[in-house]
DNA sequence: GAAAGTAAAGGACATTTGTCCCAGCTGCAG
DNA sequence: CTGCAGCTGGGACAAATGTCCTTTACTTTC
């Protein structure tokens, strides 16, 4: 549920050696800062390096939807990019993180000029796609009990890495809902 | 909510006379034929010409959940040629269609040799990311009443050309909800 | 046109999730 | 130590949704 793709991430630290001075700039952002803001203009596209980051939408009424959880190696912004808009998402750090942050330019340069590149680009792109699809396809036809359940199988350290309040706006339920339901899964000893 | 790519098919109906014989075909399917079945091979990519296709998954316990329902310009296939994989998702349609086929290997050759396709593969899957995280960022929050609400809103005729199966399984509800929440609409004269 | 069979709608109750609020704990100021 | 602010978990009830089954309406057949 944490989602990476060292790949990706491999093959940037190995080529950025030979990008031009600036394209590429390593920068490090505090646990709470934002990385992206909702509706605001997007001018770089940005990798995690390290730590993980929350990608996720305000809602009008004041509550955030979890899309993902970016460990490293996952892109932000670069859908932004290739519809030229403004954000959609908000994307902050629930750790501190270190990005690679990709210039628009030489992201353009790089999507049009390096085939391996675009590649990657591409297949990250119908990853964010299935993902999305397959879970969201579990949520919505299962109860957060069977979801959460799941969760934990995958991830047993789930809520040491993950506060209470963003695995509540992860699944899109209420504290109360969190609470009850960790706490029948731990009354039947399911954890 | 019916998903249409309008610029893309135009783009592939000029161009496609330039084209290699065979590289692409035109199919007619008839209303509940699928295109891809869940976890088979995929080795093409298909473009819907006319008609509407509805694109799920199957869930282990028998109900379907509907990702998308794609119209005129919209892509298949194409995440998993990208990924090398087995189909995640079925495709069948809803109505009688038409779609241009696109062999494997000519899908790859456009992607790597034509910029302007390429482009449009990126912009596609981007907006297929956008499009689920908008949705279920709506509908995990929302109650049936309101997301269908919203939805009758968009586009009054839904009912006429989705049938209330496909619409359960869209919203991820069961029959008896969605009865007793399009009553509830009438009801209160919102419909 | 009546009888029988089938699909769609809805009533009654169960389960899941949300809302509201209170009790208990923690930490800190005085 | 005392008392209060603020946070966390949980009780009680409300609303939303699911399950099960009955009723209604619509076909089909004779």
């Amino acid at each position: 549920m944490i989602r990476t793709n060292t790949a990706f991430l491999d093959f940037i630290l190995v080529n950025q050696d030979h990008y031009p001075e600036g394209s590429v700039q390593e920068l490090s952002i505090k646990k709470g800062q934002q990385l992206i803001r909702q509706r605001s203009s997007v001018n770089a596209v940005s990798i995690v390096k390290e730590g993980i980051a929350k990608c996720f939408l305000y809602q009008e009424d004041g509550t955030d939807f979890i899309l993902e959880f970016f460990g490293p190696g996952e892109v932000v912004g670069e859908i932004e990019m290739l519809n030229n808009e403004m954000s959609f998402a908000a994307v902050e750090a629930i750790t501190p993180i270190t990005v690679l942050r990709i210039s628009r330019d030489w992201f353009n340069e790089l999507l049009t000029n390096d085939p391996v590149f675009n590649h990657y680009v591409l297949k990250l792109l119908a990853g964010k796609v299935k993902y999305k699809a397959t879970r969201f396809s579990f949520a919505q036809t299962h109860t957060v009990e069977q979801t959460l359940k799941k969760m934990l199988i995958d991830m047993p350290d789930l809520l040491e890495v993950i506060s209470k309040k963003d695995l509540v706006s992860y699944l899109g339920i209420t504290e109360r809902s969190l609470n009850r339901t960790l706490k029948s899964l731990k009354d039947n000893g399911q954890i």
